[in-house]
DNA sequence: AATAGTATTGCAAATGTTTTCATAAATTCG
DNA sequence: CGAATTTATGAAAACATTTGCAATACTATT
């Protein structure tokens, strides 16, 4: 039955079987109101009958779009991005594209090497994550002309269209939220801020807010710890077991929270009463962990999504036309937070 | 300075801005050891000046490897194959090939499209995850002659090559390790098993090696939950507070056996000593709860790492050989579980 | 110095599509 | 019924590369 060619079947075998000519296939597969439904049957039915299979590679080498889009990441592996690229990967997929994924390892040398791999795969548009790159990606996207876009990250003045969150609010508003509670004595766990502007931003603001109540942290109460659970576990063991310890821990991302969350249990600390936590970004898994998690929202299942939808829509419009998305950032607030207590303060400084 | 192109610039413009034909630039990049080195330096230097960037689309075209894999997987969102797909596009990338990501959300049907979207852009291989997949996705690889990947499941008479571990041994291993302890009132909580043949052998080895005990699971503890830590963890509050409270529960997967943790911390109970759970795989995060999870270790990082270099090697090589690479599986006991205690036997039935 | 290699390069064909233009057939209209 | 459209198809050029073959220039050998 199956009619295994040994040789390629392309689009001049399918043309011979049904008896047109090639160009006849093409449209039926391009056109398909140009051709009449007869023939069209017919060039199916050969199609079914080879098992053809259309070459992208030769459509993309005539001038029409590859169908894919190139997506550079920091890591693939952690929670935080995973959502973001599943979402992102969907919302691609129903308008027909497929995902180029690379990774770099917060190494920006890395990204630009990315961003030149998928250009030479022809990407028809690349996403970068965050605001911040390196001179070279840039003239290169610029110069390729290639539709680019960056994601996560909101600025009112990006230089490339974005959609996602403003980082400052959230740091600004998980320090409040720890400020409206009380909380004086408070400790820091960031990751690493260089190639970073997420952490970067949200620290900054964190300082600030910080420093308009007239509150400071001490050296001490400042730490930078990799992005991983146990790694900040560790940190925040170190941290807890200061001479002085804080009232409450703000932490620049929800896996770093976590960590400190599963530190304090693992000293004996009750959450919330004898410390608070806050995280920022409410990954998948921050609701769940008991207590649950106080964090700030970043909506990432929506920034993939729109994302994914505005790309598109932006490099398959005749007139693009660029455009920011500032996504809502959401308080959420659970079981690891809580005033900042007469008790809770006379246990510092032990 | 920077000779900022309008129209494409291509390996003919290139040539002729360094006085050579197209030909020489083409070995340039493909045999450069047939070009005179001092011929290479004024085309490099001219790639340089004008920006050019080769198109994989185009030598493709010609036959060469498109420089793709096709990696598709049930979901990215989750801990679980966000390492794999780490690893495998690390690896990959190290020997210059780039990862076309698809997922079909443990949908049979949607994999049989994805293969089918990958196919299109020509792909050099295509990984799947599992064993398990349709007649219809079977036959299209066969059909196609694409080289073609098994990751995560090991079997020694799989169809396709496969780099993964055994599940039914990591059933059995938890299964005995519970029964080791003296637990004899085990609780099961499994993901659905259609379409997922990881489950299914976990599930399966469970309840044979529970059966050479003599054991048997009731209904009522035994239950189905989607791949999440939230569902996962009303799901084990259902099961914990039935009649007759298990003093163990096996979970099909770590996702599952946190929420199945995070359930019984919620409901009040000590663990391990109210309760042990077990988990298989080992994801990122299962070490750092607290208490650590028992569990399974399933290498996924050596698995994506394993099955990227082997792929290449066996895509790049002349005369391919099929393998199977079977990775060692290792029982990690942390701290959710312990010896079934009279008390904790006492406690059930209550 | 003549011959036989060897190293370097160019020419042209080939790869699998899409699309413009042209042609032929069928339909509509007055 | 003939002219004017409309519909359906094919021929051929174009897209950006790679590579087999041929040609040329250079080197080594006797």
């Amino acid at each position: 039955m199956a009619n295994l060619q040994k040789g390629r079947v392309d689009i001049v075998a399918v043309a011979k079987a049904a008896n047109v000519s090639p160009s006849t296939v093409s449209r039926t597969f391009n056109h398909p109101d140009l051709v009449n439904p007869a023939t069209r049957k017919k060039i199916n039915r050969a199609i079914q009958r080879l098992g053809y299979i259309r070459n992208r590679a030769a459509q993309t080498m005539h001038g029409k779009r590859s169908g894919t889009i190139g997506l550079v990441v920091p890591t693939i592996n952690h929670a935080i991005f995973a959502e973001v690229i599943q979402a992102f990967s969907d919302s691609i997929d129903k308008v027909g594209f497929s995902l180029l994924l690379a990774s770099h390892g917060y190494d920006l040398d890395r990204e630009y090497a990315m961003v030149r791999k998928l250009l030479e795969h022809r990407v028809d548009g690349v996403a970068l994550v965050g605001l911040e790159h390196s001179d070279a990606t840039a003239r290169l996207i610029e110069q390729q002309k290639t539709p680019a876009l960056a994601i996560w990250n909101y600025a009112q003045d990006s230089s490339l269209p974005c959609v996602g969150a403003d980082n400052r609010l959230a740091g600004r508003l998980a320090t409040e939220h720890l400020l409206a509670l009380g909380h004086r004595n408070i400790g820091l766990i960031f990751p690493k801020t260089d190639g970073n502007d997420r952490a970067q931003h949200r620290l900054s603001a964190v300082h600030e807010a910080l420093a308009k109540m007239g509150v400071s942290v001490p050296d001490e109460h400042e730490s930078e710890t990799p992005y991983s659970v146990s790694q900040a576990k560790q940190a925040a063991i170190t941290l807890l077991t200061e001479q002085s310890r804080p009232t409450a821990l703000l932490c620049g991302n929800d896996v770093i929270a976590q960590g400190a969350l599963f530190a304090a249990q693992s000293l004996g600390l009750k959450i919330p009463d004898d410390l608070s936590i806050i995280g920022i970004g409410d990954f998948k898994g921050s609701a769940d962990v008991e207590p649950g998690l106080t964090t700030i929202r970043i909506p990432a299942e929506t920034i993939g999504k729109l994302a994914g939808e505005r790309f598109t829509d932006y490099i398959t419009s005749d007139d693009p036309a660029p455009f920011r998305i500032c996504c809502e950032l959401e308080r959420v607030v659970r079981g690891t937070t809580t005033l900042a207590s007469i008790g809770c303060v006379a246990n510092s400084g032990v």
